[in-house]
DNA sequence: GTCTATATCTAGATAGAC
DNA sequence: GTCTATCTAGATATAGAC
């Protein structure tokens, strides 16, 4: 067969098999399966199935760490905040299957937990830098109960849209309508908080997207 | 042993087994162990490790179903729906180990596929309900493209939540913490479009709460 | 680096005595 | 109804030849 590089297949067959399925559905016998290989060569190549799933997850959060943090986040308009979560979006999406089934594959690989909390720990840090920020420039006013709410349902949207949009799946996280639906969710949690001219501008952002 | 119920007893400790460790992690070894029963004992009152997960999901809806068809849910105020929000987080709560897997489980279980869409699709129709009553009497104004994203941050934050709150877990989903804090999560995402004196009604209800 | 063959382990599930 | 003992299947992982 002679690949060029056998480690990178098994890890973009393993990730497009663990999105399509669920990663606990996938053994490493249909990896090696699918990536025309024998399990022993994987196994040449990971020492375990848990090394494929960190190995992704770290070239996950290598590609999520320049989009969280954002050295500006306080001086974002509109379009820039649509522009950052469809990035945010978009690779969530290429990594979905963590999403899908998070308690149960943090609760199996150790560190995972603890990665995943961090992660969490500086979305929603770099959400309450962008409401700050719209707060200082006066385009925003909320109370502070409302703050922590807010923010509480921008996490959620930003760690729960993807695995919800995957249990309807009509294709949608494919071609990326769901993905839009997204972040149309997202800056709606922070519209209404909003003066004007901003509020219309959000709003006509979101218009325009869901519109196609 | 002589126990007066021994099926009840299973589902019992399976319950709160699958909640704590997570359902994939729990086998039906754990169960029989905890319960103090052999395996042989449970596999002679349960088919399957599916057929208790089933049984479990039966009751679920068997106690969710009036609290999601409400018959007047059209005429609704912040109370009313304040203590419908709990109810239904309540009872999330107690069967929560569903959510925290959800596509998962769902996938390993053909039925529960149906019926976990089925339950979405009532409770989003229920929510729009609530939203359309509100309108109705003049509470509350909502464009169209507003009122679609406001029901997906809802659903969002009727089936997340919980697993949300599961992940960092402090204690909060046990002793109601988590689930107060979801309600107000709810009615904040509502209380924007309404007017007086609705909002502060709302507005209220929810720093009442929050504050323990 | 890659293969085939196989070891190991564990979970779900059954058999048959009591 | 309940137990002990055991079967079976399948998944992870290893051994050793090429």
């Amino acid at each position: 067969m002679a690949r060029r590089n056998t480690r990178e297949l098994i890890l973009s067959t393993s990730l497009a098999l663990f999105n399509e399925f669920g990663e606990p559905a996938v053994t490493t016998n249909h990896i090696a399966d699918e990536a025309d290989i024998s399990p022993g060569n994987l196994y040449y190549h990971f020492n375990s199935k848990q090394d494929i799933i960190i190995e992704l997850f770290k070239r996950f959060i290598t590609q999520l760490d320049p989009v969280i943090d954002v050295p500006d986040a306080g001086s974002l308009d509109a379009e820039d905040l649509w522009f950052h979560l469809h990035l945010s979006f978009e690779l969530k999406g290429h990594y979905r299957f963590f999403f899908r089934n998070l308690a149960d594959i943090t609760d199996r690989i150790p560190n995972l937990e603890r990665a995943f909390r961090a992660l969490f720990r500086r979305e929603r840090q770099a959400a309450a830098q962008v409401v700050a920020g719209l707060e200082r420039r006066g385009a925003l006013t909320i109370g502070d109960t409302e703050r922590l709410l807010l923010l509480d349902n921008m996490m959620l949207a930003l760690t729960y849209w993807i695995p919800f949009a995957d249990l309807f799946d009509e294709g949608g996280l494919k071609d990326g309508r769901a993905q839009t639906r997204a972040i149309a969710g997202v800056l709606q949690l922070v519209m209404p908080y909003l003066r004007q001219p901003e509020h219309d501008e959000f709003g006509a952002l979101v218009r325009t997207y869901l519109a196609h």
